[in-house]
DNA sequence: CCCAGCACGC
DNA sequence: GACGTACGTGCTGGGT
């Protein structure tokens, strides 16, 4: 049986010897029981340390805020000590709570989670599971103590600390044993410079964004909802008449059977594996002109899609103490490096469609402040120009040119300004589908042409880019000898399907070879350009405020004095981020909301 | 409670 | 004959 020193710190003094022995340690372990899962609401209930494999403390902290902050802000000192490495599991929570009580944690990180991220993207990141795997040791799962998910889960804080100190002492302990083997794992994988260079530095700027939220504009909000609603139910009654019953509009299992069972649109309508009507918006575009219902169908489902998910939810996440919105951003989610965002996804605003413009234009800077929105031009394609070598692509990008005209110049043999808007369409998509890796029947399929027509596309495409498809081949090379492709800065994405008999199977794998390094480059190059311009931002003293990431596009909320520093600090730290065969370029542009900005 | 279908972004 | 461009999150319905 393990010994193991877990100590419950409940008086002054024995917090006062705690911290006399933790204060010169290299190395801090550090987690936080709290009263739910959202960082920005969630309540302190302890705080746990380990310096040493088998010896932690845990220090409860009341409900109380005004005793709650006396405690927490007495172990600042070691929060706040920049010598010393912190180590946790999805540390970014524990440091966003930790900010809540006014204390920022300072110093180098080691997040046991962002570790294995690195190591292994597609796998399970929570500590019972990394535990079992490294250190074959069951921890004490948090049902044991406040009871299964769903009604009835009591909160840590209905715990008397006497029985929540062994497990939050055992989270912080195996979190430092997990980061022991970690380490090494890293370092045997040539995974540490990803890690300590990219992700780690990121997790302060993830919690600077997320803490910073975004401001909405509710009134803006409730005028469109009214309007959208309004007609919502004008076209609802609109689809019963023309459908001659009542229905509901929001089941794509009714919608099919209204339109190809009693109204009979269309010829032999498509199903699904599970012996649906498929009523796509692709399936419905096409039966457009046969029947006014369709169009109206269409628009049903777009208002309702707004309304639902944007309109009438984004208000009601408007946190009380700060007056806006905070995302999380997930950063061990993707299978490519990307970050995710959640609860709300501010990654999947609309900006397409002239309603959901709307939204776009409810997000605002704070006062005093304009909005500014910077994108990088097409990283990924430059990506595939710099990794492939192709001097072609390369060409057209030194250039200067519109890169979608230039490829159509060349792959129909014209000069550039004899390019006519369907041959740029065509090379449009010709481009985007060459990163995803497609194949000529996919082609055919989104340009509506001929198979025949796409092969010629895709012939005349790779004639044009003959490293393109060297690279191409290349990568799905090399997933077969290795098993994995990687990003520029070795991010590894594991491939086991690649070797598979069922061609279906294999073909996904060898798309995910070709795409795989080419997004996840570009996910490594903006966490780079991130961190170095938080960086800059924090040594210029700046009070701007960067506030969402989306993919290839940040955004800030500045103050109309910091307008010419922040854009030129934002511009070069992103121009500069990882240079390539090709020059990176980034656009911006500034406004009173984030759709005039973008 | 979970999955399918759909729709929003890059 | 089926399959056929990457990566995500969230809503609703419908079956369990």
């Amino acid at each position: 049986m393990l010994t193991v020193d877990y100590q419950l710190v409940d008086t002054e003094e024995k917090r006062t010897e705690m911290l006399q022995k933790l204060l010169t340690t290299e190395i801090l372990s550090i987690d936080t029981e709290t009263t739910g899962t959202d960082a920005m609401t969630a309540e302190l209930v302890g705080m746990s340390f380990s310096d040493a494999e088998n010896r932690a403390w845990y220090v409860p902290v009341p409900a109380d805020r005004a005793e709650a902050c006396r405690i927490v802000d007495s172990l600042r000192p070691l929060y706040e000590n920049a010598q010393s490495l912190k180590v946790g599991q999805n540390i970014k929570y524990d440091m966003i709570v930790l900010q809540n009580y006014g204390v920022h944690v300072q110093g180098p990180l080691f997040d046991t989670m962002l570790a294995h991220y690195v190591l292994q993207p597609e796998l399970r990141h929570n500590m019972d599971y990394l535990a079992e795997i490294y250190l074959h040791y069951q921890t004490i799962h948090i049902d044991e103590l406040i009871g299964p998910r769903g009604k009835g889960q009591k909160s840590m804080r209905d715990l008397p600390p006497a029985d929540v100190y062994r497990y939050a002492c055992e989270d912080a302990d195996v979190t430092l044993k997990l980061k022991n083997v970690l380490e090494q794992e890293l370092r045997k994988q040539g995974a540490e410079q990803l890690f300590y260079d990219i992700e780690m530095p990121l997790v302060p700027v993830l919690v600077n964004m997320e803490t910073n939220g975004v401001r909405i504009d509710t009134e803006a909000l409730a005028q469109s909802s009214a309007h959208f609603t309004a007609r919502l139910q004008q076209i609802e009654e609109n689809i019963y008449q023309l459908a001659g019953e009542t229905f509901n509009i929001a089941s794509p299992k009714q919608v099919g059977e209204v339109l190809f069972d009693k109204l009979k649109i269309g010829g032999k309508p498509k199903k699904t594996k599970t012996g649906q009507y498929v009523t796509s918006e692709e399936v419905l575009e096409s039966l457009r002109g046969k029947h006014d219902i369709i169009g109206k169908i269409l628009e049903h489902r777009g208002l309702k899609k707004l309304l639902g998910t944007y309109i009438d939810a984004l208000p009601q996440l408007i946190n009380p103490q700060t007056g806006r919105i905070h995302t999380s951003f997930n950063q061990a989610v993707t299978a490519t490096g990307r970050l995710s965002s959640s609860n709300p996804n501010l990654q999947n605003i609309p900006i397409r469609d002239e309603d959901g413009k709307e939204i776009r234009k409810a997000f605002i800077p704070d006062d005093g402040c304009e909005f500014f929105s910077a994108d990088y031009s097409q990283i990924e394609l430059r990506i595939m120009a710099h990794l492939s070598g192709d001097a072609n692509m390369i060409e057209a990008f030194t250039s200067g040119h519109d890169i979608h005209a230039a490829t159509a110049a060349k792959i129909y043999k014209v000069d550039i300004k004899d390019v006519t808007p369907d041959m740029r369409r065509k090379a449009k998509t010709a481009n985007f589908g060459i990163i995803y890796g497609i194949s000529i029947f996919g082609l055919a399929e989104r340009m509506n042409v001929s198979r025949q027509e796409a092969k010629e596309l895709i012939d005349g495409y790779f004639e044009t880019y003959p490293q393109v498809k060297a690279y191409m081949d290349r990568s799905i090379e090399l997933a077969r000898e290795h098993g994995y492709v990687e990003t520029i800065f070795h991010r590894k994405r594991y491939l086991p399907d690649i070797n598979s008999r069922n061609a279906t199977v294999r073909g996904y794998a060898e798309r995910n070879a070709i795409n795989a390094p080419i997004q996840g480059s570009a996910a490594d190059i903006i966490k780079v350009a991130m961190a170095r311009i938080h960086q800059r931002m924090s040594a210029y003293n700046l009070k701007a405020k960067m506030i969402l990431q989306v993919h290839d596009e940040l955004n800030f909320s500045v103050p109309a004095s910091e307008k010419q520093t922040l854009q030129q600090i934002v511009i070069e730290e992103m121009e500069r981020a990882y240079p390539m065969q090709v020059p990176l370029k980034a656009d911006c542009g500034w406004g009173s909301n984030w759709l005039e900005a973008h």
